[in-house]
RNA sequence: GUGGUUUUAGCUCAGUUGGUUAGAGCGCCUGAUUGUGGUUCAGGAGGUCGUGGGUUCGAGCCCCAUAUUCCACCCCA
């Protein structure tokens, strides 16, 4: 076989082990914030059947999603003599497997699947990559983790709000100190359609004001526009979009705006709901600064219904870091008999790592794994070694034996790359004393301790 | 999917209008130091110049294709 230049997939990385200390920081953070609001964790398949995730994500979805060719001969059910074939058609019959997309349809499939075993409301998180046949940039890769928490089965804004609190606390805790949280209701969004009365336009309508902060308002008419609307519509919509002030303020415009819309004046109700619960939950009003009322902001109209959340960070230009909403009946589709409605967020793992990397926030002893390196000067030195080894493991200190008699320099170099903060160097005359030589490496002093003493000088 | 950009030693990067043997810093290896890393000094190894074609007496440099990196658009975490 010719040498193949060994590479991995466009938009895939490895990760090394310091790149896993400080992913497994995020992590961990995160997901210690998701069970202390009560959320439980589950994991799914990586793959998925491709009808599972075909149409949940409109057709620029279903053409991200990565199709698994189906295994043996995969050509078996296709008439390669036929006219007419197309991706579209031949795609069905060569794949039936696709790789996850993102976190939420499979759980909606989890969720009908187990539905006589869960109890509702069921709130659940989960951590694992998902995969888009994206073209990669900043920010953006075809392979990277969502951290997601959901409720299913639970009509209470009490959710919405402590999303909005777990929001905040794990980005605090990272060491995030501005960002924003957006907030929307795809209520709202429907109210502002019915009211310029082009209700069946409020895909198209989002769509171009969703880039309000991006192309400016002059971008976002011309979009407008091409998208099927008057003159006279964009004049009832420029002061909705340009809407200013506080949240209240703002809410107090639309309610005027939107009167005549009693599906905007729901979903003015549920902001306020939120907002009402966020105040009894947290005294601060430093929180409620970071949460912001943005009626530009539409994401995932594919499935959202109520709530729409998305997360930026302030400090360093990226996209969103978080994104979320509230779907009713996701898991229709599956065919559950009982309407089940879900809210639930996401934290994008790959870019807060970005982020972290760039603002330097990752704590300092994030490189340190092993505490302490026993040298190996010969095989009789390694022998006496062994049992320390154990001994020092016993008592969860995590120590390793050089497995080879190389040279010392050869070894408190290792010691020394690996940033191992002690080394136990043991040569006949510890040996025959029984006073081990303990090295500290950051100070370079050694003193010649029993193994007892090292262990409680380590233990701590 | 559209447009642009990047690729030279393990890593970060120089390399002139196309011209002899492609360089530096860091890292790695050896020694100064046969029981001591991180500092210092001396020496050394390491290159299909992303890949495949083409133009030329001659290509790291020019042309074509392709992969890859990053960026913008679409969309999105």
């Amino acid at each position: 076989m010719a040498n193949i230049r060994p590479s991995v997939p466009k938009g895939t990385r490895d990760f090394s082990p310091v790149e896993m200390v400080k992913r497994n920081y995020i992590f961990d953070t995160i997901k210690a914030v998701f069970r202390k609001y009560g959320y439980q964790e589950i994991q799914t398949p990586s793959m998925e059947n491709l009808e599972t995730l075909m149409g949940k994500y409109g057709d620029e979805g279903d053409k991200l999603i990565f199709k698994i060719l189906n295994s043996g001969d995969f050509l078996k059910d296709v008439n390669l003599g036929a006219t007419g074939l197309d991706a579209k058609s031949v795609t069905p019959k060569i794949s039936e497997k696709a790789l996850r997309y993102d976190l939420t349809v499979p759980f909606a499939r989890y969720v009908v699947m187990h539905h006589n075993e869960i109890s509702f409301p069921f709130k659940r998180f989960q951590v694992q990559p998902v995969w888009r046949a994206d073209r990669p940039q900043k920010g953006r890769y075809r392979e990277f983790y969502q951290c997601d928490a959901d409720v299913v089965g639970s009509e209470s804004l009490l959710n919405e709000a402590e999303f909005i609190l777990i929001y905040n606390e794990a980005l605090t805790k990272l060491g995030l100190k501005d960002f924003t949280i957006k907030i929307n209701n795809r209520k709202i969004l429907s109210g502002i359609a019915e009211i310029i009365g082009k209700p069946e336009l409020i895909v198209e309508m989002t769509v171009a004001i969703d880039k309000l902060d991006k192309i400016g308002l002059e971008g976002v008419t011309k979009e407008l526009l091409e998208r099927g609307f008057t003159p006279a519509d964009i004049d009832k919509l420029k002061p909705v979009i340009l809407l200013q002030g506080s949240n209240e303020e703002k809410l107090e415009s639309l309610k005027e705006v939107l009167s005549s819309s009693a599906t905007g004046l729901k979903g003015i109700e549920e902001i306020e709901s939120i907002f009402y619960y966020l105040k009894k939950l947290v005294s601060a009003d430093q929180l409620l600064t970071a949460v912001e009322l943005d009626i530009t902001l539409a994401r995932g109209l594919n499935y959202y219904t109520g709530a729409i959340f998305e997360v930026k960070t302030n400090e360093v230009a990226m996209g969103s870091i978080g994104g979320g909403g509230r779907y009713d009946d996701l898991t229709g589709v599956f065919g559950s008999r009982e309407k089940l409605t879900g809210v639930g967020i996401s934290f994008g793992a790959d870019r807060i790592y970005d982020v972290l990397e760039e603002l330097q926030l990752f704590p300092e002893n994030t490189a340190e794994t092993t505490k302490v390196l026993i040298t190996n000067f010969d095989p009789e030195a390694e022998v006496y070694a062994l049992p320390l080894l154990q001994q020092l493991r016993t008592k969860g200190i995590a120590a390793e034996l050089y497995p080879t008699a190389a040279k010392i320099k050869k070894q408190m170099s290792y010691a020394d790359n690996k940033q191992i903060p002690f080394v136990i160097l043991i040569g006949s005359d510890e040996m025959q004393s029984g006073q081990l030589t303990l090295k500290n490496m950051r100070s370079g002093e050694q003193e010649k301790l029993p193994i007892d003493q090292i262990i409680r000088k380590l233990v701590d």
